[in-house]
DNA sequence: GCGCAGACGTTATACGTAAAACGTGATGGC
DNA sequence: GCCATCACGTTTTACGTATAACGTCTGCGC
């Protein structure tokens, strides 16, 4: 580059300037010779039939050689809309909502449209960072119900809201996507209960969202169902320390132990699991354990965890869908997408020892 | 859903709406009795000196009292700036650049700048998607080494590029953030040979980066500057069946079993693990197991792993303060982030048994 | 040969902000 | 008394795009 007189030798004032600057529409117009608003047009997509062939294919070769890209705050200001949606999840380092992440992005991006994120970190108390900055520059917001600090500054954005796992009837959103939680939950009942377990232990999340609330109705229900069963509940706080340590307080307690170990998620589980190795415990053998999410995490601990695989990301297409489509004023079609129960050694009949 | 009348109804042509739009800067100028131009230079407090105070507070409350929030489009079009930074990573999947981009994203905040992501999708060719639509709005680029694909579509971006975990030699960019990876390997080398062990395995990661290039390198000097020692080396692909496969056939293979199995992360940990579980071998008496960047899997697998603790958000951090200072132009100092060999119970003396 | 309808583009304008250039009174030095 | 200075703002312009409103030219019916 930086050749020695320059191809771009526009400067109209002296103006000696090198001037690496992107090439703009009028750029192009000059070059295709025609005004910056064919070039508009055409480049737009909206020319059927006011503008020829012939000079709709002569733009699109000069913006190609000129290697043009419209400038976005441009089209946004005009416009008044930025093609970019904010997505507020608790955190990414939870493997669940990376991969909504990335379920999202992808339908973003075969739309033309940026994400945005807002982790919602902890200790924040009214909205900052991120979102406060971002909200001025977005059309839409995608949230997770488990973010629930940051949803109560959402309040008032004014903005397109899509709900994620989050209570359609609690909601003021434009939009929900869910997961079949229940459907899930049942089928880890049916199992156990197929298995032979009766008394059942349901290790829950301290974490006070939808999801959760709905895992632990739809175990209660499916384990009530039969007559003759237990089940008592125990809750943790995250991370895998947490839950081992309300696993093995709950486990050591009483007299008639549980024999399966029901977990609203597989972080969860794998502190389960580390309870049961301390209290000389083998699982499945003595006690079967369940996860919840199918993280990749769910294969890495021995043995490998039974557990409910959710579409994660998915549920990140279907939510920037909805959100698309409430944008365009289209109607939003939504159904608990179905999730699956995968069944691997972390549970066996009780009583095989 | 379904409200009666449709809470947000674009009503396209009627527009009877009383416009709930956002307070511009003009608004502002109205209420508090003074030009457009003069809140521009109080709310960009540059007006020392050439605004009365008087009249600087007038526009700051008229400001808030109308919930006045800049338009960001608008600022990036006269600025040409977007105080807007890309990211670019393999995957956010892996909990290692969702901490990344943690600590990025807190210093953006802290900053007034928005992180946007590109995760780098596998088969991608060219450049598409959020990386070719954001390209236009970004006032630089922070990218992994690892993210080798997106790497060659960044060439000739003109953007500023700092790089992290990368090859300081090898690369164009204004500013790197690296690790002490050599030093965490050494570590882990003399914590093992302090043990006792003499053969070792070397569980490498199949994805060729600085990365793991040096941290074979690193373990390779380190037990071969020991005399009586041996080092076999074996490489997995990603995910952690694909390591416990090949891992159990390096165990299997030879005569001379190693004693203790040095793995590129924690993932390649956890599938050595399993492999040795498969060959009958405990973990650690029979083999000893290290991991590397001390993920939440380190601590959540049995028994918790030996591995080396890296300050991810750290290098988040540090990476989007070097971008920012560059794009001050201000030099940036660059130094490698210490790294902790954190000893868990996947290590020990070999042949205790 | 006059007007009229396409077909094909162009001119002009607005989006909201930042900042350069330009007043405008009042004060003061001499 | 008159220009220079200062304190304090205002007018104006530009950023790059999309699009409404407005030409122009050619052919054509009557």
């Amino acid at each position: 580059m930086a050749g020695p007189s320059g191809s771009r030798g526009g400067a109209p004032a002296g103006e000696g300037r090198p001037r690496a600057a992107r090439p703009t529409s009028r750029d192009v117009a000059s070059r295709a010779g025609v005004s910056q608003a064919t070039v508009s047009l055409v480049l737009g997509d909206k020319w059927r039939g006011r503008v020829s062939e012939r000079t709709a294919e002569a733009v699109r070769s000069a913006a190609q050689e000129l290697g043009y890209r419209p400038n976005l705050a441009a089209r946004s200001l005009r416009l008044g809309r930025t093609r970019t949606a904010l997505l507020v999840v608790p955190a990414l380092t939870n493997e669940y909502f990376a991969r909504v992440h990335a379920g999202a992005s992808q339908v973003a991006a075969d739309n033309g449209f940026g994400v945005v994120l807002y982790p919602s970190p902890e200790g924040v108390g009214p909205a900052r960072g991120p979102f406060d900055s971002a909200r001025a520059a977005l059309d839409g917001v995608i949230a997770s119900s488990m973010a629930a600090r940051a949803l109560t500054a959402l309040r008032g954005g004014g903005l397109p809201l899509v709900m994620l796992d989050s209570d359609p009837e609690d909601t003021d959103a434009a939009a929900t996507v869910n997961l079949d939680i229940a459907g899930g939950m049942r089928e880890t009942a049916r199992h156990l209960l197929a298995l032979g377990h009766r008394r059942f232990l349901h290790l829950a999340s301290a974490v006070d969202s939808w999801t959760f609330r709905k895992r632990a109705r739809a175990l209660r229900e499916a384990v009530g169902a039969v007559p003759g069963t237990e089940l008592s509940t125990v809750t943790a706080a995250l991370g895998v320390d947490e839950a081992r340590r309300s696993a093995e307080g709950a486990l050591r307690a009483s007299g008639r132990r549980p024999t399966a170990v029901v977990c609203d998620d597989d972080i969860l589980a794998a502190g389960a699991c580390k309870a049961a190795r301390r209290l000389g415990l083998a699982v499945p053998e003595d006690l079967s354990v369940t996860g919840f999410d199918d993280l990749a995490l769910a294969t890495a601990v021995e043995p490998e965890l039974t557990t409910v695989r959710l579409p994660a990301e998915q549920v990140g297409a279907q939510g920037m869908s909805a959100l698309l489509s409430v944008l365009d004023g289209r109607p939003v079609a939504t159904a608990d997408l179905p999730v699956e129960l995968v069944v691997r050694g972390s549970t066996a009949a009780p009583g095989v020892r």
